[in-house]
DNA sequence: CGCTTATTGATATTCTTTATCAATAAGCGT
DNA sequence: ACGCTTATTGATAAAGAATATCAATAAGCG
C-alpha cells in the first residue's frame, strides 16, 4: 500500500488551492484547524511537504522567516515587499520571464530541474506610508 | 560617533571575501574563530547582517535550511544543488540573466529594488553518484 | 468485518536567528 | 597620552521554525 488518502490531506490541499496569499505553514494550519480544529501542525507540515515533492505545489523562499506555500505550480515569479513582507505572484498572464536555463545549465555544468526568481521591493500599499 | 571599526568585523569582512563557498553564518564563525576563537557566534550575525544592509555583501536564501552569504555584491545569480546543498555562482563573465525588472515593476505596481534567480539541479559531482 | 500498516496527533528536539545586558574598547576632546 | 562617552562585544537566554519520535488511529485491502 503505497499511500492513503485521508481527509487530513484532502482538506490541507484544499485550503491551499483557496488561499492565494502565499501562506506561511502556519497560515495553512490555521485555516485548516477553522475546519478540523484537531489537526496537528505536524500534520500540515508534513503534508505541505508532500504536496511539494510531488510537484502538486511550490516551496516559495522569500528573504528571512519562514517558508511560504505557492497552490500555483506552473512556473511563474514572485514579487515581495520588503516593508510588510506580503508575496505577490508576477508574471500574470503574457508576462515572461526570461529565464534561460539552457545557458545556466551550459555554464554550470548542472542538470537544471527548476528555477526560481524572486524580486524584492516596496509594495504600492507601502509606497504610501 | 555613527560606528567603529573594530577588528572583528574586520576579521569577518576579510573572512567572507576569502570564501568562495557562498557560507552560512556558522562557517563564516567557523573560519573566523580559527584566527579569534574568543569571537561569539551573535557578533558574527550581526557583522553579516550589517554587511547585507551597507550593501557589502548579499544574504542568499536558498530552499530550506541556514540562510548562505556571498561576499560579491554585484548582481549575480547562483545555482543549487538538490542533492549536497552546494551553491554556486552562475552568470559568471558574459551570460546575462536576462531579468526585466521594468516588466515586473509595470505588471506588479511595486517598486523594485532587487532580484534573486537560483536555479536548483544537480551539480556535475552528484550526477556521477 | 478484521488485519496490516500508513498516517495522525501530541510533544520533544534540533537548528537557526534574534534579544538581552553587563563588560569591553573605539575614537573623540582635552 | 588620558579620560569619557557609548558603540560594540561576548555569553547566554529566548524566540521561531521545522523535523523527529512514538503510541494511537484509521485507510483500504482481502
Amino acid at each position: 500500500m503505497a499511500s492513503r488518502n485521508t481527509v487530513q490531506q484532502r482538506i490541507i490541499a484544499e485550503q491551499l488551492r483557496q488561499l492565494h496569499s502565499h501562506p506561511t505553514a502556519d497560515e495553512v494550519y490555521q485555516a485548516v484547524a477553522q475546519q478540523r480544529p484537531s489537526i496537528s501542525k505536524a500534520t500540515v507540515y508534513r503534508t505541505l511537504n508532500k504536496m511539494v515533492e510531488a510537484g502538486e505545489a511550490v516551496r516559495v523562499v522569500v528573504g528571512t522567516g519562514a517558508e511560504r506555500f505557492d497552490h500555483r505550480a506552473d512556473p511563474h515569479c514572485h514579487v515581495s515587499c520588503v516593508r510588510c513582507g506580503k508575496v505577490e505572484d508576477v508574471c500574470a498572464g503574457s508576462f515572461a520571464d526570461g529565464v534561460d536555463r539552457a545557458a545556466a545549465a551550459a555554464a554550470s555544468g548542472y542538470e537544471i530541474l527548476s528555477h526560481d526568481l524572486v524580486f524584492e521591493g516596496v509594495c504600492p500599499a507601502c509606497q504610501q506610508a
